[in-house]
Parts: C-alpha cells; sequence; structure tokens
RNA sequence: CGGUGAGUAGCGCAGCCUGGUAGCGCACCUGCCUUGGGAGCAGGGGGUCGCUGGUUCGAUUCCAGUCUCACCGACCA
C-alpha cells in the first residue's frame, strides 16, 4: 500500500474529549471517526485491525465447529414479545415501527433470533450439536456511551448460539467456546483473564467472562495468586467465615454518639475498631418492598449479591422517609434492634460471628455497645453479602489471597439452559420420539472492544504498540527523501519484494520530512519499521527498528526482505 | 434520568463581563527553501459565532427557550 495514495489521517493534538488512552490514539491513529454519541465510522486503518481481529475470531470459531452465518439487525418486535424481553429489555433497545405502523427494534443481542430460526429447523436429537455464529454490527441505546469503541452504542460483536440436547452436552458445547476464547485472546498476545461472572440480563446459570487487564477498565475483577480461581468483583464469592470469638458476652449499653454519623466516626469517637461495629444499611425494590442488611463495619455490600438473594429484579438503597418510617431513626444511627415495623433483616455471614459490636440505636446520635446477635436482635438470613476485598483468603483454595485487578470485559461466554428455548418452544424429538426442550449457550466477543483494549494495553507515549497479529499492516517502508531516486528505487524493490511475499506493507512515499514519517509510522503502531536513506544506502545498508522494543537493525539490502519476512512470519506463527 | 460544564474556521482555543458584523495556534492551498524525529520564510482560502425567539438603531456579546456534546453520579448508614 502506497502511504500517499491511502488514507490516515492523523491528529498532532489529542482531542479534548477522548478520556482514555485508546480512544485518543485511536482518534490520533486516523483509525477512527465519531459520528454521533457512541456512534463511529471505521476508517481504513481501523477497519484493518478489526478484519484481522474478525479473522482470527473466525478461524478460532470455525476450529471449534461453531458456523457462521449473518443475522439482521432490524428484528421484529413480536419475537421479542415472545421471549419476554420487550417489556423488560428497557430504553437501551433501540425501538421504532415501519410504515405499516408495525413495531421493530435494532438487534442488541440475537438470542431470539437464533432461537426462532433453530425453532423451525431444528426437528431431531440427531441435528445436534450446533452452534451458529455471526460478525455483527449491534445496536444499544447505552446511558452514557464512553471511551470511544469501549463502550458504543453501535458495535461490531462476536456472537455465537450453541444448541444441545441436554444440560450434559451443552456444557461440551460451553467447554469448547471457552477454549477458543482462550486461545483467541492469547494469540491476540493480550493480558487477560477468564472470570467467574454474574449472568445479568442476559440470563442463564452461569457464565464466564474475558477480562483484558488494563486500569482504565471499567470492571474490577479479583484473581487468586494460589490456584485458578478468578471472578468479577459483583460476582467474587467471600472465603468463609470462621470461628466465632468465645468473648464473654456483655450487658447492652446505649451511648450517646452525637453528630457521629459515618463507621470512621462513631469507630474513633468509641475507641473501637471500625471491624466491631455493624454498618446497617436499607434497601428497597422498586415495588417499595424494604430490607435491612447488616455487614461488619470495615466491610461494603455487594448490591448484586442481595438482589439475587432476595430475587428482586431491582433494588436501591432506601429514601430517607422509608428509613424514617422503618426504623424511626434519621440515618447514620440505623441498626437492628428496636425496629418500628418488621423488615427481613439479611447479614453478612461475617457477622454471626460477631460479639459486643457497636450499631446505631434507631435514634438520633445515639449507638449501642456490647451488641449481640441473638441475644439483642435476630436475623432473618446470614448469607454472603459483602464486596470482597484484596487480601481476602480465597474462597476456593483457601490458601492462597485475592488479587485485585481493573479489567475490560471483551468476551462473556454464558450457559443459558432453556430460557430462550421454553420461552419460543423451542424443541426436538429424542430417540424415543418424546418431544425435549433445547439447552442453549450463548459466546459474544467484542471486537471494536477487543482492539480498542489491545491498545490500552500496548501503547507509549509515541502511539499505539500493535501486536503483529492485529496490526492494521506488518511493517512499512520509509523512503527518508523521495527526491533522491536512489533511494527512492531502493525502498520501491524492498516495498514490492515483501509484497510480493504476502506481508501487508505500508510504503510511505509521502514528500514529507523525515521527522513527519517517523511520528505517524510511531503513531499509528507499526511493528516494523524499515528505513531507506541515501546515508545507509551509500554503505548497502538500511535500517530496521522494532516498534515494541526500540531495536534498531542494520541490514544489508541483500539481508533485509528475508529478516523482515522471517520476524513477521515467526510472530504470526507463535499467534496460531 | 439527575447534577455540572461547553457549543465561535477541520482541530485546539481567545473574544462576550462593559453590544458597533471576529481573532490566535495547528491543519489546508500557492511559491521559495528544506530532507534521519511533527522545520523555516512569504502570500492565501475558509466562520449566517449550535438553533429559535425577544430586547435594541444594531446581538457572537444581554434575556428566554430549545437542541447537541462532554464530564460526574450513591463511596455509604
Amino acid at each position: 500500500m502506497l502511504y500517499s495514495r491511502y488514507f490516515i489521517p492523523t491528529i498532532k493534538e489529542t482531542p479534548s474529549d477522548a478520556e482514555v488512552v485508546s480512544h485518543q490514539l485511536m482518534l490520533r491513529a486516523g483509525m477512527i471517526r465519531k459520528l454521533a454519541s457512541g456512534i463511529y465510522n471505521y476508517l481504513p486503518l481501523g477497519l484493518r485491525s478489526l478484519r484481522k481481529f474478525e479473522n482470527i475470531v473466525r478461524e478460532e470459531m470455525n476450529k471449534a465447529d461453531a458456523i457462521e452465518m449473518l443475522m439482521p439487525s432490524v428484528q421484529p418486535a413480536e419475537l421479542w414479545q415472545e421471549s419476554g424481553r420487550w417489556a423488560f429489555y428497557g430504553k437501551e433497545l433501540l425501538r421504532f415501527k415501519d410504515r405499516k405502523e408495525a413495531e421493530f427494534c435494532m438487534g442488541p443481542t440475537h438470542e431470539e433470533v437464533i432461537t426462532d430460526m433453530v425453532r423451525r429447523e431444528i426437528k431431531s436429537y440427531r441435528q445436534m450439536p450446533l452452534n451458529f455464529y455471526q460478525i455483527q454490527t449491534k445496536f444499544r441505546d447505552e446511558i452514557r456511551p464512553r471511551f470511544g469503541l469501549m463502550r458504543g452504542r453501535e458495535f461490531i460483536m462476536k456472537d455465537a448460539y450453541s444448541f444441545d440436547v441436554d444440560s450434559a452436552a451443552a456444557d461440551l458445547s460451553y467447554e469448547k467456546m471457552y477454549n477458543a476464547y482462550m486461545r483467541i485472546f492469547e494469540r491476540c498476545g493480550l493480558n487477560f483473564r477468564a472470570v467467574e461472572a454474574d449472568t445479568g440480563s442476559i440470563g442463564g446459570s452461569s457464565s464466564h467472562e474475558f477480562m483484558v487487564l488494563a486500569d482504565s477498565g471499567e470492571d474490577a475483577i479479583v484473581s487468586c495468586n494460589a490456584c485458578r480461581y478468578a471472578a468479577n468483583v459483583e460476582k467474587a464469592e467471600s472465603p468463609l467465615f470462621t470461628a466465632s470469638s468465645d468473648a464473654a458476652l456483655e450487658a447492652l449499653v446505649k451511648v450517646s454518639t452525637p453528630e457521629m454519623k459515618t463507621i470512621a466516626d462513631v469507630a474513633a469517637f468509641m475507641h473501637v475498631a471500625s471491624n466491631t461495629t455493624i454498618k446497617t444499611l436499607v434497601y428497597a425494590s422498586e415495588a417499595g418492598d424494604l430490607v435491612m442488611a447488616l455487614l461488619r463495619g470495615d466491610h461494603e455490600l455487594n448490591e448484586l449479591k442481595l438482589k439475587n438473594h432476595l430475587g428482586w429484579d431491582d433494588i436501591q438503597m432506601a429514601s430517607e422517609e422509608q428509613i424514617l418510617a422503618c426504623t424511626g431513626s434519621p440515618v447514620g444511627f440505623l441498626g437492628p434492634i428496636g425496629l418500628k415495623r418488621e423488615i427481613p433483616v439479611i447479614a453478612d455471614r461475617v457477622v454471626q460471628g460477631m460479639t459486643n459490636v457497636v450499631v446505631g440505636a434507631n435514634e438520633k446520635d445515639q449507638h449501642f455497645k456490647n451488641v449481640n446477635c441473638g441475644r439483642d436482635f435476630d436475623v432473618s438470613t446470614f448469607v454472603d453479602i459483602r464486596i470482597v476485598a484484596a487480601g481476602d483468603a480465597c474462597p476456593r483454595c483457601q490458601s492462597g489471597k485475592l488479587e485485585m485487578w481493573r479489567g475490560i470485559e471483551v468476551g462473556h461466554v454464558f450457559k443459558l439452559g432453556t430460557k430462550y428455548s421454553k420461552a419460543l418452544n423451542a424443541t426436538y424429538l429424542d430417540a424415543n420420539g418424546r418431544e425435549q426442550i433445547i439447552f442453549m449457550g450463548c459466546y459474544g466477543i467484542g471486537i471494536g472492544r477487543t482492539v480498542a483494549a489491545a491498545i490500552e494495553q500496548n501503547h507509549d507515549e509515541n502511539g499505539i504498540i500493535f501486536p503483529i497479529p492485529i496490526a492494521p499492516f506488518h511493517c512499512s517502508v520509509v523512503a527518508v527523501n523521495t527526491k533522491d531516486s536512489g533511494v527512492m528505487a531502493a525502498a520501491e524493490e524492498i516495498y514490492l519484494c515483501l509484497e510480493k511475499l504476502g506481508i501487508e506493507v505500508l510504503f510511505d512515499d509521502r514528500d514529507e520530512r523525515p521527522g513527519v514519517k517517523f511520528k505517524d509510522n510511531d503513531l499509528i503502531g507499526i511493528p516494523i519499521r524499515i528505513v531507506v536513506g541515501s546515508k545507509g544506502l551509500a554503505e548497502g545498508n538500511v535500517e530496521v527498528k522494532i516498534r515494541s522494543t526500540g531495536e534498531v537493525l542494520q541490514l544489508s539490502l541483500g539481508e533485509v526482505v528475508s529478516a523482515v519476512t522471517l520476524r513477521i512470519g515467526t510472530a504470526l506463527a507463535h499467534s496460531q
């Protein structure tokens, strides 16, 4: 490719509205341009990287026996009404009507469409297992699109759906996809973790997220430093609580604690450690149901765990009026003792072993000390509702400690069970001629997001450092002075030779000063740069610079093509 | 959705308080010069100041409305 004939509109200054590095660099490198909030043009260079990654995904999907197809992005409302998600999905689902007033939506995901196809075509157990995938544009009307391709509204996704005769067979399909995902992200040279995850709005029984580690990641994850346990913090189990104290129970005392509203204030005021206090929270459902949650003072509530435990669709902190009505106390002095109105009290498991603790007295400026569960108040259920913290013991191996990371969710695999097949009545006949419900799984990879995550993980102050498998070009040839016919001839020959060998080369033949070309080459992240200049050429040499390491090699004209080809070939083979 | 802030040339911004039809840097075009890390000189093109209405002789500037965009959003009982 001739740079002068191609289209790479690079930007010198960092656009002011780009917050994260990958967004800034993709704009500056001329890979993307914003069309509207969360909606982007993929410019030629950006598209090349996306296609590279898509092809890696495609290869691994095919190897794992998934079959490619393509579904429409516009979907009829009826299917969504049938699955029950038309009402459930909320504003993220972009809905509209056609000229006949028939309702449609832009597909945010394709369980309904694929399940509809399968129920029409699949009749027998002999036709399974089946796994269909597509690489296609999705639309989700996100509340707050941000970070460029990281959280767009329109985005490219690979989604796959498996269909099996029973749960055990579905587990095998899940396993195959899990392994394929591991290979995909390994091939891209990414530092990532596969973590246990909540199933969220997609539903289903269990799932893993694939998280690229990056400080700018929107998710918090933990992993054990001894065993393979890793989980999204939303999902991460806290370690089993151990041993209760055998301290003697002391008499309950009410203490005046004026204006002491936070755990830190109260603990400091009473000269106790915050882990000998109990934090009392009141939560409400949308319907107005209330629940009280108790946690050790230095712990934090995992709202998702509480919500899942209660089986509520929605959970939020109770309003001050709601709190006053059930406890009789303003926020800051809440506790489980002497409630005005009976509400369920859910306590974290750790609370069970605490003795002589401090809690709010449900009275302004008053706390109790020497409070003991069972004697002074009752708990409806003890259950794990706290957010794990770095340094917690691993819930699996017990011996390891949990480490915390920030992660970017680039892939997600779910066991769906029969959630959609039941709703849409996707059945088959088993060997005995009996009708059975199909077991499903679904598997997604954010294509644009993965490329962005790769940039997030591979860049320096000069720009992107693309891993060769997803770089838009393998290498570039830079002619230092285009007016020098000797330089141009030598550069062109190298360029043509490499192209002939199937290497993707960007030939920077622009009539620009060398500094401009070097800056652009660094910015757009070309992994290997071949510089042809008059000085080196006088000695029969060209310079080869490796973007990732900064390594500079002086190679003769005779050896440069084979050396570069070998290097690229090795990098690509290594990633297969 | 709520809070905050911003819309002036392709990009980044100034001007607005104190109304008189707009400026800077980068980018772009022409010429000269230059060619190993975003050079220099000279000349030039480009803006109904987000939109609508109001006040005024006159509005980018003041007022009202509206649209768009960006950032933040329980850190807690």
